[in-house]
DNA sequence: CTGTTAGCGCCTTCAG
DNA sequence: CTGAAGGCGCTAACAG
């Protein structure tokens, strides 16, 4: 009964009428006025015959293809699991489909710019964690809409939609400030890295609301990885005055700190204290389980779904920071300066 | 010059040939014989335009959409991101683009069915750790070609690409009996799921070699996940004679284990040692860093992508195990018996 | 209120 | 060795 071959024709056969006003029907054209009764007898026979449209041929004729591409980097990274499934979800709930592209691809071989763009094979590109400046010169030149997800690039022209980073880290710091902290350091993400930046900047604002001096021994740049956070903490350990506190602009980084502490013999929080700035399931099973800030990854991946599709629309959209709140999770790993 | 609207035609009149004769050239046509110099001007054309056919209008003709459906439950596990990339880039590779869609769609609203393939979107689908009946039959129904990444359904059909589940449980539980262990407990994964039933039966068949005895209660099965772990790891030291190591069928089980552990005062390795099945970075920086057995998630999508085109042209596959032999990683997470 | 026609961009028989 | 013609499945002018 529900055959997949089933045509526009075949439809249109069965319910006897040209193909072209079942087209119109249908798709609920408001500039055709059928009589119910013709209008009954096509909806009856789509739905019994299990009509679905084919998507190539529509988005042939349409120049519409309902399909979003998702572009993000170094696919391997829990906070781009969350990315994926908000905007998916979204874009299915939108009528979308998503087609997924590793970042890397199109700075290494082109191969995804020809694959989507010039294939015509997406409406629209979500950039996630990307900004790379030669791929948007080409999306501008191609005239692809696009917009970009947790990041928000300087320069680039295309609407971005991202977290309050400043002022979630500036809670974490806060939080570590009032346990009487004094000394305490920031696990930065790598240099020319918008969104490291931002929680940079939270970090320095707290501090310095708190009545605290930042020296720049107390930043430890470096990748959002485990092995990152690592070498981050050892070096703020090492220092002639060590840090009593950390807030780590990631929670893989947040991670691989705590091991360093322990691999130096330190406890957690006796000795230091750390939060993280992203939460996830393994933040709580952590030992001790860690103090986090909440990012709404799922949301800003639905958001950016909304205005990606709004601006595919025709709409000028401004950039968004969402207004979720930043939230603190308090659990183990910070304790009032000894 | 590399304007993205250049159609066929554009190249055939900028080559002072007739679009048909263009298409074959370009397509490598080998029943066309033409002079090496038309066929230059043709090429060349082509590239100076930067024309790149239109995949839509290509998949109309050829009903071959060269997009490759990827279907997850649950986005939401690193097993998963690894299998998304090795997924992709393979995909990549071999010119096909790849569509994610959540399988709880299916399930709950059809529409992933409607969407990915009534309408004809792809060309067929990777089943990542899903095997639900109802999908599997609606597949067969309509003809599409699947293949199964890391789940071998007793029922189904189609062909499915794993790994050595059993023997690299099994391996874990030798390295445990080695050090003397002697009660060691299993954190299995959900019932009726295949992947769980064969790391238990690898940990059955590990046991009984090592002359050791396995009582139901050593058997705690759960979630994959970290609350999962959590509880099972719980059950197994509140037995009368509490566990001393315990072998867990997932890197998120081991986590929450470790937790559960650490929660009741004992220590890792020194009162019970633990070894995970799958491998990832957060393994090292745990506390104390994790023992583990690899598991070769990239490796199995890419093969899983080889395998679903092969299907596409027409072969017919085999299942495959990979034959990468399971290694375990020892870190700092198991000890003798003391 | 409904049907006819043309074409989206491409490939592929079939003639020349 | 090359061109003309038809059609994949769908939609949208433009008639009737």
């Amino acid at each position: 009964v529900t055959d997949s071959r089933v045509r526009l024709k075949d439809v249109a056969a069965a319910a006897g009428v040209n193909p072209s006003i079942a087209s119109r029907v249908l798709n609920g054209d408001p500039t055709v006025s059928t009589r119910p009764e013709t209008r009954e007898r096509i909806h009856a026979a789509a739905a019994s015959l299990g009509y679905t449209p084919n998507a190539f041929a529509r988005g042939l004729k349409l120049r519409r293809t309902m399909t979003l591409g998702l572009v993000l980097p170094n696919l391997v990274s829990a906070v781009n699991l969350e990315i994926i499934q908000g905007a998916e979800r979204r874009a299915a709930t939108a009528g979308y489909v998503v087609l997924i592209a590793d970042a890397d691809d199109f700075e290494a071989t082109g191969d995804l710019h020809r694959r989507l763009l010039l294939e015509h094979r997406v409406d629209g590109l979500l950039l996630a964690s990307t900004a790379s400046e030669p791929m948007v010169t080409e999306l501008d030149r191609h005239g692809l809409p696009y917009v970009f997800v947790n990041r928000r690039p300087t320069a680039g022209r295309g609407t971005c939609v991202s977290n309050d980073d400043e002022g979630g880290m500036a809670l974490a710091v806060r939080h570590l400030a009032a346990l009487g902290h004094r000394r305490i350091g920031q696990i930065a993400g790598p240099d020319g890295v918008d969104t490291a930046a931002r929680r940079l900047a939270g970090y320095r604002r707290a501090m310095s609301e708190a009545g605290l001096t930042v020296t720049n021994d107390l930043i430890a740049a470096g990748p959002f990885s485990e092995e990152g956070g690592w070498q981050a903490m050892h070096h703020l350990l090492e220092l002639p005055q060590p840090v009593t506190a950390v807030a780590a602009s990631s929670l893989v980084g947040a991670a691989g700190a705590m091991a360093a502490v322990h691999a130096r013999g330190l406890r957690i929080p006796d000795d230091v204290s750390i939060v993280a700035f992203h939460d996830a399931p393994i933040a709580q099973f952590l030992h001790p389980p860690l103090d986090t800030v909440r990012m709404p990854l799922r949301e800003m991946a639905e958001t950016a779904v909304d205005c990606l599709i709004r601006v595919l629309q025709g709409e000028e959209i401004d950039d968004v920071i969402l207004p979720t709140p930043p939230v603190l999770i308090e659990r183990a790993s910070t304790a009032r300066l000894a």
